[in-house]
DNA sequence: AGATTCATGTAAAAGGTTACATGATTTC
DNA sequence: GAAATCATGTAACCTTTTACATGAATCT
């Protein structure tokens, strides 16, 4: 039930409307939260009716009316009181680890032509994230306060990215091996 | 929609009821596929329907009775083809990421505090796998077929716990220096 | 005697995905 | 003129989580 603390956080760096959420959900806040923009529409409505976020429409010009949300003083109490509240670590649901383990009930070529795909995925978001880094931190010494956290959630995802592809290459050079065998 | 797979997977390992399933996921297979036994005992059902799985009842000395099941002719097709099926790359859900980045919203401290506890949870799992890694595949580098593919799935664990140690130090660094100036 | 394990399930609520629908504005 | 972008939403469906419920067997 972090959606709606994801949508603060990013609110509260700037405030949008739930299509411009919607964008960011699918670059940075979304590289470490997915949402669609259903979703993000319906956890609005929600937001606003517990008082968390304020919304006011500019009457569009013919488009619908944009509705520009802003967190509340709620909305920021509540985020408050879910930073210090201990969460459980991430539950995963890594379906290309099932794939791997399950390999041998099926064609291994297959799997292993999988695997090298994925690592080509996440060596491309590997990249991206370095791109990111390299463009908006040129010089990670010398942060502080948010600009420091921003850039620790993204070292977060060079990490997670890093890991795989190395994961990948160990997978993929065993099989390759054992096949050869 | 890969818990159907990965409980092909599992009981192609060996044959059992719902309750030793949602047991195994909470060890070996769940270490990356999580399920409650509510969710398996569900889709045992929809996959006997489905022709994968047969289910035999061993009337128990008073218990409830024993559903054995065991995957079918058909499952084992599903799973092949499930195997060479392309997936997409995990969607992310990092909550401790969230709170890291909105921690200039709160009090950073209980932010430091969570990500300490969370580098503990992380290094207790690290710990968890290898010495499973050292008690069931005391000789890596022989391996062929299934078993290597359960080892190589136990080292994408180890990986993912490792980067996600060194992330927490690297946050935790980071934001004590921060707090010090 | 009390706790844990084995073994099954129902039901409600919450959360997430997919498909459909609309329509103006801007860019190629 | 066509395609993409901005901007909103409804509806149906599927999946997941949480709470409740039962009861024998075994272990401490």
């Amino acid at each position: 039930m972090a959606l709606e603390h994801a949508i603060l956080v990013s609110l509260d760096e700037r405030a949008g409307t739930g299509y411009e959420l919607a964008r960011r959900f699918d670059r940075s806040i979304g590289f470490f939260w997915a949402a669609t923009h259903q979703q993000i529409y319906r956890t609005l409505k929600r937001m606003v009716d517990l008082g968390w976020v304020t919304c006011h429409e500019e009457a569009g010009t013919g488009r619908p009316d944009r509705k520009v949300y802003e967190p509340a003083d709620a909305g920021r109490a509540e985020l408050t009181r879910w930073l210090a509240e201990p969460g459980e670590p991430e539950t995963i649901r890594h379906e290309l680890a099932v794939k791997v383990r399950g390999a041998s009930l099926g064609d291994v070529a297959a799997v292993v032509a999988e695997v090298a795909r994925h690592r080509g995925l996440h060596a491309e978001r590997l990249d991206a994230y370095r791109a990111l880094g390299a463009r908006d931190f040129p010089d990670p010494s010398g942060l502080t306060g948010r600009r420091l956290h921003q850039h620790l959630v993204l070292r977060g995802g060079v990490r997670a990215e890093q890991a795989l592809v190395e994961w990948c290459d160990e997978v993929l050079a065993a099989l390759r091996e054992d096949t050869r065998r």
